[in-house]
DNA sequence: CCGAGGATCATCT
DNA sequence: GATGATCCTCGGT
């Protein structure tokens, strides 16, 4: 068998076009895909069990009123990272979706730990593999994702997304968004049913 | 298991 | 000046 273009087998880069479907279209395709972090030398990476969609007219959205420093990279093109940093202590990281100017975001909720376990130990505290990565902030306190990111590539030395070759036969699960007050209607969350790594357990 | 309260500050009104 | 796309701890059941 071959390696893909990442040297990674099983996994290789989305296609042209991936990340230009709306949000709530790219926001289940998601999951299962390999994020990568690299930093120093090594690689912490996690698969990406648990997603939300927000598009501007979303009343949810950081983008629903506009264009602002904090979420311009949710108006330029698809494949991004969007991060922003909320409640004064948290990180938490998008990959921007859509046509260029569109408004659109995917927020990352949660992974499931692969490489680099040790790393993501230490960075947050904690032994637990189910609590490492399984909430939007946790996540990128696993992965060491701040600002300095945000805008970076989702193809770069920094971050990396692939896809698997052969999605296994996997169940999405779909419920309302989490920790919202408005377009709680929207029922815009996305997840891998079952796994033991989500932020919440399934209704 | 569940809910309440606090931490802590950039961002936007 | 108010508000979070959160997380952690603590106390009750």
């Amino acid at each position: 068998m071959k390696a893909g273009a990442d040297g990674r087998e099983g996994w290789s880069l989305p296609g042209p076009g991936f990340y230009s479907a709306p949000a709530p279209e790219l926001a289940p395709l998601l999951l299962g895909c390999l994020l990568e972090r690299r930093v120093g030398g090594r690689t912490v990476s996690g698969v990406v069990v648990e997603t939300e969609a927000y598009t501007e007219d979303d009343p949810a959205s950081h983008s629903h009123r506009g264009r602002t420093p904090r979420n311009r990279q949710m108006f330029g093109p698809g494949g991004r990272a969007y991060v922003y940093f909320t409640y004064g202590m948290h990180y938490c990281m998008n990959v921007t979706a859509g046509e260029e100017g569109r408004g659109e975001a995917v927020l990352l909720r949660a992974l499931e730990p692969v490489d680099g376990i040790d790393l993501m130990m230490s960075a947050r505290g904690v032994g637990d593999p189910r609590l490492l990565a399984s909430g939007p902030a946790r996540l990128c306190e696993a992965l060491g994702i701040d600002l300095s990111l945000d805008g970076a590539g989702l193809e770069g030395p920094d971050l990396l997304l692939l896809r698997p070759r052969a999605p296994g036969p996997v169940r999405t699960g779909v419920s309302p968004r989490i920790g919202i007050t408005r377009g709680v209607e929207r029922h815009w969350r996305f997840y891998l049913e079952g796994s033991p790594f989500l932020s919440r357990r399934a209704r």
